[in-house]
DNA sequence: TAAGGTTAGAACGTTACCGTATCGTTTTCA
DNA sequence: TGAAAACGATACGGTAACGTTCTAACCTTA
């Protein structure tokens, strides 16, 4: 016995089936869900076989254990990067900006799981390292288009300190729909368009 | 057996002993670190007592359970709440607040601690609602001091939309600090508070 | 339709942790 | 100095999860 536990990758189908993709998509998604409501450490290969309504078996038959599973499943994860098209001028951008990621970021699920990534990624180097290839770098793009476009349009100065500017991008939104979850009123965005306007534009 | 498990409090030293107070010292330090190193769920009571050089016998015999052990050590993290005295005007006030509460914010302990802390809160409610009272009220209600003083100076409108001045504060540096980890160039604090003075002169 | 892999479900050994109990020792205070 | 209590260490039963193995039904394709 201990076999190697199978190679999950390529099989011919030689006049039989395959691993079946509707059950690896409710796999996935189970993942997910379990990973959002008890976190990384607490959730179980069991739990998600139940949330997923599939046998233990076939989690085994397509990952050798939890962490290749939770490794694929987070590489995947994509977080589908807020893209803004040229909106002619700063405002604009920020406000299309901010709306299309508070959108995001207010789903269910980007809320309990963003908080989790973060928590682990703190204190799994590794771990981190995964993780911010998959979330930090196109984020990081993209914000920086913005900022680009304003100092071509003579909007704010070529000499902004720019990691600065993306943090003013992204930290309030973070922080106001990941952390506090306070209530936003309806001149949020309108407000918060301004402030950052004003503090973009500093040298 | 079954007993109801000791009650902790009030005892007469009818010449004898009580718990000592370096124990339960050196306990209360080491879960801190064991919550910072493996995160809430997956710190242990034998490595908490491990790391303190006491037995577990010492911690049951505080506690009763592993939940009452984090719920009286979470009431007690106090953080530190960044106090400012008047600066005499909003720059200094700003400058030194920042300066203060990256300080405190730097710490390996609070970097690991909050994130996952807010992790936690995402899933359970009863412990956000405890944490929030120990975290973000005092937090918030010193942040404020800064904006009623600045307001009192005229440097900024009474009209000011309160709730997101207070996010101005706070959001950066949770970000830059805790979220990404980026270095941070000499002038970063001078370029934040002008960057946050800017933005909480907008109306 | 027949074959071969896939499936859910259940049982299993193993490991890790909780909380309790018991041991003999050390500390504290009257 | 002596008694009471707190101490570290260790063993224990109970529970929960991992990852494996088995079986009988089920699909999918040739």
């Amino acid at each position: 016995m201990k076999t190697k536990t199978l190679q999950n990758k390529r099989r011919e189908p030689r006049g039989a089936a395959i691993l079946r993709k509707d059950k690896t998509a409710a796999i996935k998604r189970a993942s997910l869900m379990e990973l959002a409501n008890l976190g990384y450490a607490r959730m179980t290969m069991e739990g998600v076989a139940k949330r997923a309504g599939v046998g233990k078996t076939a989690l085994y038959r397509r990952w050798s254990n939890k962490e290749d599973m939770m490794s694929e499943l987070l590489e995947e994860i994509g977080i589908e990067v807020v893209s803004i098209k040229d909106q002619g001028s700063l405002e604009a951008d920020l406000k299309e900006y901010f709306t299309k990621a508070i959108k995001t970021i207010s789903r269910p699920l980007s809320r309990k799981i963003l908080p989790e990534l973060y928590a682990e990624m703190s204190r799994n180097t590794d771990f981190a390292k995964k993780i911010q290839k998959a979330l930090k770098i196109p984020k990081r793009a993209k914000a920086d288009e913005i900022i680009a476009r304003a100092i071509k349009r003579k909007e704010i100065s070529p000499n902004i300190d720019r990691d600065l500017a993306l943090d003013l991008l992204a930290a309030p939104l973070y922080w106001r729909f990941i952390i506090t979850h306070d209530p936003v009123a309806d001149d949020y965005i309108s407000n918060l368009t301004q402030a950052t306007i004003a503090a973009l534009k500093v040298k």
